[in-house]
DNA sequence: TCTATTTGACCACC
DNA sequence: GGTGGTCAAATAGA
């Protein structure tokens, strides 16, 4: 690690081909997303043509070295182990490593906006496996950050990322960021529920047409208040069915209130509109 | 014994 | 130099 790598002609062109199969993947995983939650004519056989075309995605990826992202030529190297030590098992080593370069890639990394999102919500726990491998006390925060990534990163390369932020006021409520997105096929959020449209200003014109669609669907009145934001992309029938001016809601897997983005609402009136308890 | 969490240190970015 | 993100040894818990 550390060596500037030189991209051949080849080189770039197995990356085409991994960022190609890495998105069909994902395409994949959503519509087994959908098949599961909407059914079909012939459910089981969805289920195994959609399970067959993930292990195709898998397997292409796996043959290829599954290097998506920035880091996940470093991140295969199994934990414990150092390619700038050769190999050597680090927990041999003193806590105080003597001559770590720059090479090591630690320290603050930016990522695209467009990879991220932010949701604002009670219960931090969103049915993904996630591991915790850092916390920290932030400036001008109350509360500490705490990092979190895919339990999968190392075995099925994936590099999604999550920052759990405790709010100010006592709300109980956290700001979780999750950067990049799985791509390891485990058990995926489910999908959104609920369609509210959008105000003029930027905010939800809710909530009157909300709560007709929820009382429209009884299976969610019993504990529903507002939802997190999904990857739109995630649900392409819905995005498409909708069209603009249409946000889409719905509550976690554990039914606990999630508030949306904090660019599209202001967040003070959704947390009073969701202790309201409609 | 294995796995997850904690926490101090390291490092990139501003 | 300050801040935030990540690493990894130490530690806790199952």
């Amino acid at each position: 690690m550390g060596s500037a790598a030189v991209i051949s002609p080849e080189g770039k062109k197995s990356e085409v081909v991994i960022e190609e199969l890495t998105k069909g993947r994902k395409f994949a995983m959503q519509l087994q997303d959908l098949l599961v939650d909407y059914g079909g004519p012939k459910p089981e056989m969805s289920g195994v043509l959609v399970a067959e075309i993930l292990r195709t995605f898998e397997q292409g990826l796996f043959l290829l070295g599954c290097p998506s992202g920035d880091q996940i030529s470093d991140n295969l190297q199994a934990p414990g182990f150092s390619s700038d030590d050769g190999g050597v098992d680090i927990s041999k080593r003193p806590k105080k490593r003597p001559d770590v370069n720059s090479s090591g890639r630690r320290g603050r990394y930016k990522w695209n906006s467009s990879q991220s999102h932010t949701i604002y919500s009670a219960n931090i726990e969103d049915g993904q496996a996630w591991r915790k491998y850092g916390q920290k006390a932030i400036l001008n925060a109350k509360f500490p950050r705490s990092y979190y990534r895919c339990t999968h990163k190392y075995d099925r390369c994936c590099n999604a990322l999550k920052q759990v932020q405790g709010m100010e006021g006592g709300s109980g409520m956290y700001q979780i960021t999750y950067i990049g997105s799985h791509t390891c096929n485990s058990d995926p959020i489910q999908p959104p529920h609920l369609i509210i449209p959008k105000g003029d200003n930027g905010h939800m014109a809710f909530p009157d047409r909300a709560r007709e669609e929820v009382a429209a669907k009884s299976d969610l009145t019993d504990n529903f208040s507002l939802g997190s934001v999904q990857d739109h992309s995630s649900v392409p029938h819905l995005e498409e069915g909708y069209g603009d001016g249409w946000e889409v809601y719905g509550k976690d897997n554990a039914g606990q209130p999630d508030v949306e983005l904090e660019d599209y609402f202001n967040l003070d009136d959704l947390i009073q509109l969701d202790e309201s308890g409609f």
